[in-house]
DNA sequence: TCTGTATTGTCGCATATACAACACATTGAA
DNA sequence: TTCAATGTGTTGTATATGCGACAATACAGA
């Protein structure tokens, strides 16, 4: 799965400059961060930014799979099943990542953060699908997997909207039951 | 006073070092923290260590002084006197290090960890009073600094013992009154 | 005594990072 | 328009760090 091991220092870099652009990010729009206020705020060599990603957006791209795959593990990777409980913690993963990007509301910002939310949960929900149908590949399940993710996605989007009255846990929950017997109906042909 | 600049890779590397010893410091007795540990702790490799620091006392050395050196940093280092409130500052220091570096009494530890606290008191306290008398070497200051810098250690010993009962400011600022009018005597030459 | 294990300190080589310099694009003000 | 300022992305070189290996020492147990 993962090469035998990687490079200590390759990984506190990548930390350090993953976590400045969400601590940036926090404080203003995505459109006015550059590399040079990420290295800054990482202690490195805005050179070394460019050893590791292709430029900011490749960046972004990253930390959103990062923060979405780690909050997946932390919850239920064991059984890579697309249940219930996956949704929900894919959700909050969401919802809170959105939370610590921007409390403000950000123009082109959002399009481009939006996009890459939905590329990578696209790439996990197909992930799930294969595993969960034992297939290597599969154009239904692919299908399937834009639908959850723009679907997903727009969920956020309208919880947001909502001014947060209800947690995203609760939000997602509401749903779910209705969604369940579509997923178990594309999960039934294991 | 200082380097132009020093590599930002140095800073960082000696910051996780001395950051890993601290927290080591604080589980378990200084004789049983070995280079490897702390190695792995600050997830740096074991050379890198050695690369900074001569060995485990070099370390030892160098965390008290810039313990006891950024206390006072923080506090009025701006002018260099040695008053009421670098005395307190000092105390306080040593005593909050104390107090992260062990909860348990350790033997063998207490006696390296103090001969080097006391020997860090004594170089602070010898540039303090140099700059107090805008001198560049005096053997009576110099003893001066050794007196009062196994006075403060004791009595750091003597708050320790009474379980600290009342908090190491109010602790030093009772012996004060009595100590001033001799450190007033010294420093009154200038 | 011997054996196995652990720590220390050092070495050579590979790789990651720092830094300065550069060309280029974009922006904003004169 | 022109000019200065700022950001981007790249390159070459010096330095810091990772890594595996090694010898030396110490120590516990058979």
């Amino acid at each position: 799965m993962n090469q035998p091991k990687t490079d200590p220092r390759i990984q506190r870099t990548r930390k350090l400059i993953m976590d400045s652009f969400m601590e940036l990010s926090s404080k203003k729009e995505f459109k006015d961060i550059t590399i040079k206020d990420i290295a800054a705020e990482a202690m490195i060599n805005r050179a070394t930014f460019y050893y590791h990603f292709e430029d900011i957006y490749d960046l972004l791209e990253k930390v959103l799979s990062e923060v979405l795959l780690v909050n997946l593990d932390c919850s239920n990777y064991q059984n890579n099943e697309l249940n219930e409980e996956v949704i929900v913690s894919i959700f909050v993963a969401i919802t809170n990542f959105q939370k610590s990007l921007s409390n403000r509301c950000h123009r082109g910002y959002e399009e481009t953060i939006a996009r890459n939310i939905r590329e990578q949960l696209e790439i996990i929900f197909y992930k799930l699908l294969l595993k969960q149908h034992n297939s290597e590949e599969d154009e239904g399940l692919k299908i399937t997997a834009v639908i959850l993710s723009w679907g997903i996605y727009g969920a956020s989007v309208e919880w947001k909207r909502n001014s947060k009255k209800i947690t995203p846990e609760e939000f997602i929950t509401l749903a779910i039951p209705h969604l369940i017997p579509e997923i178990d109906f594309v999960a039934s042909n294991e």
